[in-house]
DNA sequence: GCCATAATTCGCCATGTAACGAAATAGGGG
DNA sequence: CCCCTATTTCGTTACATGGCGAATTATGGC
């Protein structure tokens, strides 16, 4: 009961659930999912660690930058919940904008891209 | 999206999982759901609205009873979402010890059963 | 028609949560 | 070895949510 509620809970924000979907194909890091939302870093790497805790996804450090995907062995509430996911949101409207925008932002050098939001 | 997240938002607290679980096999009276999980009617009232709302449940007014129970025809996201509550929640505690006192809260005629709840 | 009562709505309070900016942490490059 | 920078942690604020009791609504029995 109590690790159910950990993962609903977690999908219960429209953000998270818009990171979970983004992740859906490839892994992003950190400075890649702020630029999607356009939120502050501090409130997405909040997100991310509530996500991790609740084994949506997983971490992965690489020097300065901080990846994140999902597990590569998800228990099976995870499975399903990805799976409701996918068949849930699939043609949402936002889900299409944030993969139309995510494809833009792989474009951009990383380095590049956290430079631009220290500015703004 | 928007009803994506009403119906996870529906699911994000534990006393909506519960009654969403009790009323597995059975509609319930509101004094039933009310006895079950041993909190004020005004609550109970608020968390049905809240599942209703998000066509978790239908409500059936009998007499000065209301009865609640899952939809005869839910939508493909309620169906899933259901399925992955038994899946989830089938061999949980709490959700055992509620069946239980299901049990006995069925042998105990609705008049009895709200007169008490007065006194209490 | 009036009273009793099951349920809901309303108003309130306490707690939880999402957002931000500032400060701390960790890793690479000079 | 020190600095620069990507990310996290901390502290604060505003708002959402869950709980209760009182008042309201709706229905059946007298």
């Amino acid at each position: 009961m109590f690790q159910f509620m950990t993962v609903i809970k977690a999908l219960a924000d429209a953000n998270r659930v818009r990171i979970l979907c983004a992740l859906l194909g490839h892994e992003l890091c950190v400075c890649q999912i702020i630029e999607m939302l356009g939120l502050a870093p501090s409130t997405v790497s909040k997100h991310l660690s509530i996500l991790r805790q609740a084994r949506l996804l997983v971490d992965r450090k690489e020097g300065r930058w901080m990846y994140y995907r999902h597990p590569d062995r998800p228990s099976a509430l995870v499975k399903k919940v990805v799976a409701l996911l996918k068949a849930s949101l699939a043609d949402d409207e936002q889900m299409q904008a944030d993969r139309d925008q995510v494809e833009n932002i792989l474009c951009i050098e990383k380095g590049e891209l956290c430079r631009t939001q220290k500015k703004t």
